[in-house]
DNA sequence: TTGACTCCCATAATATCCCATGATAATCCA
DNA sequence: TGGATTATCATGGGATATTATGGGAGTCAA
């Protein structure tokens, strides 16, 4: 949860906005697994929990070896590794520059137990998108979490 | 349900008031999430019962599975975690206090489980359009909940 | 040598810790 | 009961720690 915005520096290094690594660390590891979002102009990002729940996931499908095979190289083709420095910093792949189209800036979205990176711009526009979805959707989305008086208010 | 105002001090901090603090003690987390309103300049908070309430709500959707998963990148990422130190004050991101409106002084509102954060005159004015107003000459929520101390700085 | 990358240090801005204070509310006791 | 003592609370502010970011210098490979 949560988001926050850092700037990719002259010699193209990033920092992990430290509540992010303090949770990356508590996973045992003191780096991010990096990887291009299959539904949008984003890096996904987790820690070692991350990779093991989707490893466990792909183990859990029982599949045939080369269906496996395909699949988690698929998956993890280009995925890396990534160990930052003292000061929090990982320098980002090219081709994760070109997949999440980065240039100055970038914004990381928390999301429980992964996160995503993206152009601000673009995340905006998500934002705006997916709020609208919703909105056009929200007598199907349990009125739980509207209290009754915003609901009112919205009617 | 109470309300109070408390002050946003030159460093951005604001106190917790302790009544609503003890009620977040009580599920287990010293500290709120907070998240801009869908449909007010109002921030909503609540503790761990509220984020687990929302999760599942999230979860039900699962029929637009990707809308989804859009929807809760997007909200999440406007959801802040924020732990409050010894004295029970929280410093607020930026985004709240633009989305809010807010300046010196914020007004927390309760809502039973949850509660909102608004910049007092903006309240007044909800009020004033709102079935709050009629709610409150019904007695239902009734100035009485309002202790003289605050009663009197809103006046 | 050049460029890419890492390690290390410097710095400014910010957030956090810690203590002080005045005000109010709660408690206690003669 | 009423007056005094004791908590609790919101708020201010100094001191300290953390964080993001810039840049120098060293390492390695082409």
């Amino acid at each position: 949860m949560s988001s926050a915005v850092n700037k990719i520096d002259s010699k193209g290094r990033v920092s992990i906005p430290a509540p992010f690594r303090s949770v990356l660390e508590f996973q045992g590891y003191p780096g991010v697994y990096l990887f291009p979002s299959f539904t949008s102009n984003a890096i996904d990002g987790g820690g070692q929990d991350l990779i093991d729940q989707i490893s466990l996931s792909v183990e859990k499908m029982q599949l045939f070896a080369e269906e496996t095979d395909a699949l988690s190289t698929a998956l993890f083709s280009d995925t890396y590794s990534l160990s930052y420095d003292q000061d929090g910093r990982i320098s980002l792949p090219e081709i994760f520059i070109e997949h999440a189209n980065l240039s100055e800036r970038v914004i990381f979205v928390g999301q429980g137990r992964k996160f995503q990176m993206w152009n601000p711009e673009n995340f905006d526009e998500f934002k705006k998108d997916s709020k609208i979805k919703a909105l056009e959707h929200r007598n199907l989305i349990g009125p739980s979490h509207i209290d009754k008086h915003n609901k009112e208010a919205l009617d």
